[in-house]
DNA sequence: GACCACATGTATCATGTGATACATGCCAGC
DNA sequence: GCTGGCATGTATCACATGATACATGTGGTC
């Protein structure tokens, strides 16, 4: 079922997850993860084809997660507060990989262009239409733009200070704020 | 006046922003901020030191910087604004290198828990001290991590797709938004 | 002028690293 | 049972890298 690649590929994520990526060898990554130096080579190609499958891998399990947390709800303050339990979790699981990874989207490197796409362009597509129900497209626009770096900035605090209830505490004033927002408008 | 560590420090700072510190060795940025590796090993110490000392300097600037913000003005919103002008500011500067750095003070690593300091404990609770003058402590605490997280996440937004006029917008309806909270708590 | 601390240049070392060559195992299909 | 392709183990190469040893310059003090 799991090809060995797929199987290496999620071994590397969880270590990459862990220890960084930075500082992390082949031969470290390989001995830590079961395998040997030989077999990231084959199965990869070079080092940096292995961060690019991570990229991958990553940017493709969040692509597939915008895909089915919007398509089944349409009330935007159920789609923020399902948004932003899914994004804590999935922050909670790769760490500070996430913003690790975000880095390269931020250099515009090549292999990180679908990267950029499922962190931020798609998101803030699926939330404008979403919020585009309940006001004008412009002020949609806006709204899942703030909505969008509320989540990111939060998860950011929570990776450093580790305070989940607070940053739960704060997604609710917001969806609060958010709901009179679209009330008013 | 300006020792010859400072000079070449602000340089390396320079480098890392626009070239990250990932795959930067010795050998290339001494001669990109055109000094000698022998420099930077008398300067720093070792490589890892050139780290550390990138980390302090910029926790440093922003601690100023968070200084000199919060102890001029006492109106929250105010504050709310040039806090972003600022963070704004500092993000072009610095650009990716800003969470490149982070990612440090998320692994928690020792040499880094200034900058975690400035990333998110001090600006959290000087955000709560002028929120708290118009609302209770804990709903201020809870509005000054979310002031914090949009600052934070609208910066990452920025950096990668560059759309610096839908930062500064959903800044102005978040302003609004909070100063209707104040109002209404 | 002798001395000394700070700063810088040159050369080199030991090692970790990415990459590759070559051989081996395993298993399906004929 | 032979063959061919996928997968894996072993050994090695060429090189970049961090670090250090040693020599040189430079400016200030007595």
């Amino acid at each position: 079922m799991t090809s060995p690649r797929e199987d290496l590929l999620a071994r590397v994520v969880l270590h990459y997850a862990e220890h960084g990526i930075r500082d992390t060898s082949l031969r470290s990554l390989a001995a830590a993860i079961g395998t040997s130096q030989r077999m990231l080579h084959y199965h990869f190609g070079s080092r940096e084809d292995v961060l690019v499958a991570v990229i991958d891998a990553v940017a493709g399990g969040q692509a597939e997660r915008i895909g089915r947390l919007f398509d089944s709800e349409s009330d935007p303050v159920v789609a923020g507060e399902r948004n932003w339990a899914s994004t804590v979790d999935g922050a909670m699981a790769f760490g500070a990989l996430w913003f690790e990874l975000a880095v390269h989207a931020m250099r515009h490197e090549p292999y990180a262009a679908r990267l950029a796409d499922v962190m931020v362009t798609a998101q803030l597509r699926e939330f404008t239409r979403l919020y585009a129900k309940r006001t004008t497209p412009e002020h949609a626009s806006r709204l899942a733009r703030l909505t969008l770096a509320v989540g990111q900035g939060l998860v950011f605090d929570l990776l450093i200070d580790g305070d989940r209830a607070a940053a739960d505490a704060a997604v609710r004033d917001f969806t609060c704020m958010i709901q009179r927002e679209l009330d008013a408008g």
